[in-house]
DNA sequence: GCGCGACTTTGATCAGGATCAAACCGGGTA
DNA sequence: TACCCGGTTTGATCCTGATCAAAGTCGCGC
């Protein structure tokens, strides 16, 4: 059994928090933080355990400081299908909702920030800085969730994991702030269920179309879950999407 | 050529819009509604006609007034995902980005009321009640099109279209203000094609399970545009989800 | 080292939808 | 009326990805 993550003591505090650029508080005054620190505590997962289930009573909203966790569905008969990937700096949660409409599971050790639900809301009534980040938060996600959508109901499976691969290059160069190159290399934070569960495919399809990607030369494997890419326009091409643009997040 | 569609003159002014309570403008306060009537125009579309190509520069944001228009994206080969409907009360952009993500086109006659960007945005900055209101639709919107990623990457062709009938019949009958129930008929206002498109499916398919839904008894046609059905409960078991709950939007 | 369990790969077969093709239907117009 | 045209239905066949099954790999604890 692993020993829980802790987070380090200096990322504790929220001026010397590693996502304050980039979270729901992104845009907030010292005053307004200073409000938010009252109303924080941080919570520890790691890998596979879950965070909340669809339906949980939440007394809390949170922003992702490290690792990553997945959101997802579940139908009766076991048919599930992840609607999003949450890495450091999104957001977890609904001001103005107390149930949480799908389960949120940790996919690789994961630290959240949480904020008791009823003093956010509070906060985001009184100034405009959160209520307005997150508004533009929420926009962003909308579009990206939208985006997957064309590709779960239009691209084959080799464009499917093409996409995919391709999306987690360009969160990975983000968080290292540079922009994604040519011999690139990253980690693939997902099992083959995960992905398929993300793709709406089998795990059997996933595997077998990241053997038929290595064979063509398009990606070359390093271990089960390190990825590098030689070429990413070669990678792009496989996507369907045209070579700019395409799917952010 | 049939003729354009023009609004009543009674729906011209703010205070006796029909979408008044569900917009975007629904929190707002008589001066604020006041400055939106100062800031807005309708256009008409004719069923067919675009409305926004996705790229263009968009000098307005707008709320759909009566009609449905739809939201997707086409690859370069032609395959397209309606990633969404817009229908009455439904916002259509997005303030602070000034390019449209996705291609907007009217699916019926469709009346809009629009917003200019600039001062719309200026508006957002001086009041709460917008962008509380748009927060809160966006918050909805996102649900709704990660309810609709378990459609398009789990679900089976027959699933799929009961789905796709179980969300009109609901939206019908909250557009009527009452509850969907047995014996319920409405108007199917998609082609085969855009069932297609908004289901990831082929005409074909669609047309197949149409008819196979209809032979099982779950629902009856009257044209091929009206739908009747005669239990709901049996119509909500094709769907694959659990008798309560499913995709509202 | 050995064995176990979680994850992954690969193979053989099957089936749900896609594709290609043709006929059908209803409404508008010459 | 006859014709045409967009939308729809139905049929025959194909193919991608699902399913069922077995073997391979890696890390870990004993």
């Amino acid at each position: 059994m692993k020993l829980k993550m802790e987070m380090s003591l200096d990322t504790k505090e929220c001026w010397n928090c590693p996502i304050k650029h980039q979270a729901v508080c992104a845009r907030c005054e010292p005053d307004e933080l200073a409000t938010l620190e009252q109303i924080k505590y941080y919570r520890n997962y790691e890998a596979g355990q879950p965070v909340i289930w669809a339906g949980d009573h939440m007394e809390f909203v949170a922003s992702v400081v490290t690792g990553i966790a997945s959101l997802s569905q579940t139908m009766e008969d076991g048919r599930t299908q992840m609607v999003g990937l949450l890495l450091p700096s999104d957001f977890i949660g609904r001001p103005g909702r107390d149930s949480a409409p799908f389960d949120v599971v940790a996919v690789a050790d994961l630290t959240i920030c949480c904020f008791r639900k009823r003093p956010f809301e509070d906060l985001m009534t009184t100034t405009p800085h959160i209520g307005a980040r997150l508004l533009e938060m929420t926009l962003d996600e909308l579009d990206s969730a939208r985006e997957w959508m064309l590709v779960l109901g239009r691209k084959t499976a080799r464009e499917k994991i093409a996409s995919l691969l391709a999306i987690i290059a360009r969160r990975d160069a983000a968080l290292r702030k540079h922009t994604p190159k040519d011999g690139m290399h990253f980690d693939l934070p997902l099992t083959r269920e995960a992905m398929a569960d993300y793709l709406g495919l089998t795990l059997e399809t996933v595997s077998r179309q990241i053997s038929a990607l290595k064979k063509s030369g398009i990606i070359e494997l390093d271990g089960k879950r390190k990825v590098v890419v030689p070429s990413l326009e070669k990678l792009i091409n496989e996507t369907g999407d045209d070579m700019d643009g395409g799917p952010i997040a």
